[in-house]
DNA sequence: CGTAAATTTGCGTGACGCGCAAAATGGTTG
DNA sequence: CAACCATTTTGCGCGTCACGCAAATTTACG
């Protein structure tokens, strides 16, 4: 989660007003509501001129975001970095405990996100891309030919059973989000294992039919 | 698909500007492309003024996508008016399969709307409503248990699933897209049939457990 | 008709996104 | 250290936009 690897003096620098524009975006997003934050006022709190938040994002709802999406788009490489021993479902089900497992104390910063038209929106674009990260990552598990449906529509269902997860854990205080992520993975199994690369071939015949028409 | 059903003129009208305004702007867009088309243009081609432009939508992709997003909506509606004598897999295909089957002549406005990345951030607003609706649907048919995941988990996977449909379809002509959606929910059935309201009970124990924490 | 309600319109304001070119900063080489 | 190139920051300006407000226009109804 480090930023200073062993980067340049600029590239560093880039890195840092860039986090500076999104902690500062953030945060004030959070203080005085999205609607009355002006691009202005984040870019003096980062301490960088206004025209240079527009180098770094092009909408505040952008810059909000940013974070939250570079984390999302990671999902492809952790399900990848699962052991082959792994069934799908368990390595899927891990990789997004693995995602989601630090994000308990951004609560606030979540629920703002879902609930404001905005945000929601510009964080939709990120799941598109997280959805196809992931889907590259079941394809290239279970072998699929190219065209296959089966990965994307199974990382579609995933991710978006992730979503309604946090929508769930936003509504109510109580709710462990692990263990609620994992009952509605739990849901999805059925469909993953239908072409598993441990217990293959366990379904129907129409698994590869694909551009016949009607 | 008519307006006029029994309104005064007065709303008549309204629909009717709204609707000018909503052709004009999707026609304008697909002419010479989103980036070049100002609000201005659109009320011109409306006959209409450019502040009522706003009184209508308050932004060019906004009035882009409002058709396809009423369209959307009615996702609900149409499961409930399935025959009780159909599967829930079956009922939510067959539903989708209506609100599709309308669309082929509006493959360009689609395919602008998916690929273009403002219309898209717009058009996802409406895909969590149709999430909603359908899974508002789906609760119903099945007698779910207040917080229940299992709706909006199934809703998610069909909804995405014609999401992934929908590109696939985009992306290759000689694609037939009611079959392709048959197939792609058919990957979906296994979900469904864990929790039918015909052959109920079908599937492992772990179906109603909710609420409890790690 | 005439009056009340709703809709349209024009105008003004604050804000935004971005192209452009000058200034500032970082990196490299002799 | 100094000179030089590359990258980034900054200020400025332009065209656009969303929206509040109040006047003008249109609709509804007695």
């Amino acid at each position: 989660m480090e930023d200073g690897d062993c980067l340049s003096l600029r590239e560093r620098k880039k890195l840092a007003t860039r986090e500076a524009l999104n902690v500062a975006a953030v945060r004030l997003a959070l203080e005085v509501g999205l609607e009355n934050v002006r691009v202005a006022d984040i870019a003096y709190a980062a301490d960088v001129s206004p025209r240079t938040f527009n180098n770094y994002f092009s909408s505040v709802p952008e810059a909000i975001v940013a974070l939250a999406a570079e984390r999302a788009m990671t999902l492809g490489e952790l399900v990848r970095r699962r052991p082959r021993t792994e069934q799908l479902a368990e390595a899927v089900t891990n990789a997004l405990v693995e995602v989601h497992a630090s994000q308990e104390y951004q609560k606030e910063l979540v629920r703002m996100i879902i609930t404001t038209p905005l945000l929601r929106a510009e964080f939709f674009k990120t799941i598109i891309a997280r959805d196809n990260a992931l889907a590259g990552a079941i394809a290239e598990r279970v072998g699929s030919p190219p065209g296959d449906l089966f990965p994307q529509i199974l990382a579609a269902a995933y991710s978006s059973a992730t979503r309604v997860v946090t929508h769930r854990w936003l509504q109510d205080d109580s709710v462990d989000f692990i263990a609620v992520l994992r009952e509605a993975v739990g849901l999805i199994a059925p469909m993953a294992a239908a072409r598993d690369s441990n217990g293959r071939a366990k379904a129907k015949d129409n698994n590869r039919a694909q551009g016949h028409a009607a």
